[in-house]
DNA sequence: AAAATCATAGCGAACGTTCGCTTTTTTATT
DNA sequence: AATAAAAAAGCGAACGTTCGCTATGATTTT
């Protein structure tokens, strides 16, 4: 029932969207063609509008599918822990561990900002929407001992932490990143841990 | 001798280059047309080639001018403090009152690494390079009241956490952040200096 | 047979760049 | 200070190419 053999034009639209996803990783959206998407996809001009009316509508499909809120609010769900640094540790070990699967992840949104200017980000939301009442409800039945930091300030700065740790990655060649010690994500984690932690003895290692 | 009156074709070089920097900010690289330069500059297609070889050459002018690096490293020297908790918060407090100023600071970053891929990161480094040491020293100098924690650690989480500030705010349209509780920078702050400061009660406020 | 899918060829518009040529500004010489 | 030569700056039109997109008709999948 749910898995039926693919219709032929299903497998093309992903095909389509996987050649389109790459190549927008690569070259941002106005840097690349529809002709280098449908030379990728394996099929000619033609044929791709009859599965997209234009190329802003395959650039929404991707976003839409794969923005990186599909990958961080599973996690932040299915994270664990006894107290709340066990639980947060434990968090940011899986977050971490899906951002280095996926290094796209945050890139597909600063597409979104540098050449639309975020105008698709309203209706990310809309769709991510619903989700985010349990997403808080688990948080907050874990804040318990944490300082007393409001759950959205402490939602917000958890994940651009994260961010951060990337975006700084990015943001140096090899030469600067090497002088720069080449630090651990564990080591990176472990401030944020000290900042949210109530007790200052709290982290685990040293 | 330093302040001799600009000749004709520095005045309009410098107008194509705000002109440029405007246009890229809203519209990304290639989203920008060399059309809308000139028309914004005042000028016509032939005359902006008198100042810039290529479309490329005007925004290597405007990335290495204007990249966020001018900002933050007076920022880092210039702020004072006795203790190492008053350097960090009297640093952030400048820090983000030049980010608030200059919100693109860190939107020339994202449009390198999204239509550019970093490819001239490289030389932007090796610009700023020789102003390193120096820096490097000051926060020597600051550091002894913190936790023990690398320099070069600390000075890639300071940067990644101001970045981030910014980061998740670009990232949530207005509907969201309401419901996010719109939360101060100096909440924001506050989170991040509980996680450097070695002292637990070290914050000035509550 | 009907519907969906695809290839071919081509549209007009916009792209970055270059071309001669004119005008303005700077420099050098009186 | 005036003048002539040189250099710099500006113009508008056109270049060849590529852009996103769309007719139309053939082919394949249901």
């Amino acid at each position: 029932m749910v898995d039926e053999p693919l219709r032929k034009g299903e497998q093309t639209q992903a095909r389509i969207l996987d050649a389109a996803f790459a190549l927008f990783m690569e070259q941002g959206y106005h840097g690349t063609s529809m002709r280098q998407i449908v030379e990728r996809a394996g099929i000619t001009m033609g044929g791709v509008y009859n599965h997209f009316a234009s190329k802003e509508e395959i650039w929404k499909a991707v976003f839409f599918e794969r923005h990186p809120y599909h990958a961080i609010l599973p996690v932040l769900r299915e994270a664990e822990g006894a107290t709340a640094a066990d639980y947060v540790r434990d968090a940011a070990r899986r977050l971490v561990g899906e951002l280095n699967k996926q290094q796209d992840l945050l890139h597909i949104m600063f597409i979104e900002l540098v050449e639309f200017n975020g105008a698709h980000i309203p209706q990310l939301y809309e769709r991510i929407a619903p989700q985010l009442p349990q997403l808080s409800a688990v948080l907050s039945a874990k804040a318990g001992a944490l300082r007393a930091i409001p759950l959205p300030l402490l939602a917000r700065s958890f994940l651009g932490y994260f961010f951060s740790f990337y975006i700084t990655e990015a943001l140096m060649p090899p030469a600067v990143r090497s002088l720069m010690g080449d630090a651990s994500f564990d080591d990176f984690v472990d401030i944020y841990l000290h900042g949210i932690l109530a007790a200052p003895g709290a982290g685990s290692e040293e």
